[in-house]
Order: C-alpha cells, then structure tokens, then sequence
DNA sequence: GATGCTATTGCGAATGAGTTGCATCTGTCA
DNA sequence: TGACAGATGCAACTCATTCGCAATAGCATC
C-alpha cells in the first residue's frame, strides 16, 4: 500500500518542518507506525522497531510516541488493559469495538452518534475537543 | 439522603448472602463508597477510609474495590489519567463528559446513543456486555 | 568534509498505580 | 467459647512509563 509512504513522509517532513532532528531512531519509528495497521502498544512498537534497527531503545520508543502524539500525529487509546495503543490519526476518525474475549479491535463510525454527542454537549455548555466510545462485547451466538 | 443508607445495606447484604465476611474494614469502605458522589480514585478513598478508621489500608481499599467490582456492585472507569477511579452501579447507566481544563465530570444519558450503540454491535456480530463513551470537552464561550 | 552546539540517545534508576506473599488477626458458625 | 478459613497490614513486588545523566549524533555553518 502506498497510503503507508506517503504517511511516513508526512510525519518526516513535520518533524523536519517544526525543527525536530529526524534521527535513525526516530526514522524507524515513524516507519514502523505509518505501517501499523493495529492498535500496537509501546513494547509492540518497540519490537517492531528493534527488529528493524536494534540500536532503538524502549525509552526512545516512548518518547517518540509522545512526541507524536502532541503534534497530534498519532492517537493514544486506554483501552482496559492497563496499557496505551497507538494509532494514526490520519485515517478518518471512528470508535471501537473490542472482543472481551480475543481483545480484538474492531473500528466504526457512526454520523448519528457523532451528531447526538454534539448535541449533548451543546446543551451541557461544551464543546467537544474529543471523544472515546469504546464498546465491549462478546461475539453474538449464531443459531 | 437516605439513598446512601439503602445502599450501604445493599452492598452490606449482597456480601452476607454470598457467604463473604462483612469486616469491619469492608464496612468503613462500603459505607464511603455508599456515600460518594464523585468519581474517587483508590487513593481518595483510602482517605475517607482511614478519616473513618485508621486500621483501614491501602492494600484493603483496593481488594475491596475489586471484589465490589467482580460482583458488579460497583464499576470502575479509566478516565485519561491513568488511575482507576469508582462509582456505584445502582444508579441508572450514564455517560460522561469531562471538562479537560477542570478535570470536573458530568453525566447524562442519551437513549438514541444507547439505540445506536446497540445496532452497530449486532451489525458486527456482537452482544455489546458494556461500553465507555467519554466526552472531552471545553467550556464553550458564551458570547 | 570538518567543527561546534545542543537535541537526542541508551542505560539504569525512579515513579506510581496496583498486586501479592506471608505471618497475624478476626468473622462466623458450631 | 473455640476452631479455622478467610481477611488484614505490611513490605516487597510487578508492570507501564518517565527521568537523570553522560555519551552520541543531527544539522547548520564554515
């Protein structure tokens, strides 16, 4: 897929841009995410990573994700596993379905939803910056 | 309020009749969650606790919380800051909207995006057991 | 291409929420 | 009242994440 070159380059130049160094470390981890098609958390990204160029460290890892995640290049989800998930942001914003029992990630959007949410804020004096709307269900028994 | 009484001896019975011994730790702490109407997190309420009974810890609090959680008496949210925080379950399920600049947690309810939810799970196959939806919004500016 | 400044790195130690092992204590039921 | 399994406090541990620091390496300039 070429959507994933395009996305390291843009998270490259950005870097580039704001006057960030792009170090080797940091090339492979941008590489890795632009490539991730998951929710990976830090120590996928790591092995990933290390896989790749085994002179990155974990601490480099974290610090690159959270990094990204201020210039709002990437998104960082808790889900209930204790541990944050990381995802472009690139793609077009949706909500998740997770499977209580594989802890398999499904994504989805809902205009409706997102308008009610809107709407509720609204009326409560808000504006919404973000959300989360994580749905956590088992597979429904065909018969 | 004498809803908190109600609920105390809810939780109270619920324990005795799972054959699970009321101690006088659980009790302080049954009684302190029985009286929240915020979204403590394990540390506060150890504080409360031990406000009431010096002899309640930390590692207590936390057992309590989980063995009230396993029974579903309470329920536990992980909002963006990393700890856990608790609210009872007797009152009707709701959503919440967080101010990001206060920290300050509303609730509401929205029977459409109950509907919704509900549809969009069973389109993927699946039985939602419960879900998370988290506003974060800023208050907008009355103008 | 070499130089110099300073951001960035790897390492290991620190943090902070939450859990656990264990000796001691205490509800509960006979 | 006694016995005993379950519950407790404490300290030590886990696990994800952060941080301090000395060494390294981008990158702008010559």
């Amino acid at each position: 897929m070429s959507g994933e070159i395009e996305r390291y380059e843009r998270f490259r130049q950005d870097l580039k841009a704001a006057g960030i160094r792009v170090t080797e470390q940091r090339k492979v981890i941008l590489r890795v995410l632009a490539e991730a098609h998951d929710h990976p958390d830090a120590h996928a990204l790591f092995l990933r990573a290390s896989a790749v160029d085994a002179s990155v460290s974990l601490s480099t890892v974290y610090r690159t994700l959270k990094l990204l995640e201020e210039r709002g290049a990437i998104q960082r989800h808790a889900f209930e596993d204790g541990r944050s998930r990381f995802e472009n942001t690139d793609v077009e914003h949706h909500d998740h379905l997770i499977d209580l029992d594989t802890g398999q990630v499904f994504e989805f959007r809902s205009e409706k939803i997102e308008r009610l949410q809107a709407e509720i804020a609204a009326e409560l004096g808000y504006d919404i910056i973000r959300h989360k709307l994580e749905l956590y269900g088992r597979r429904r028994p065909k018969r």
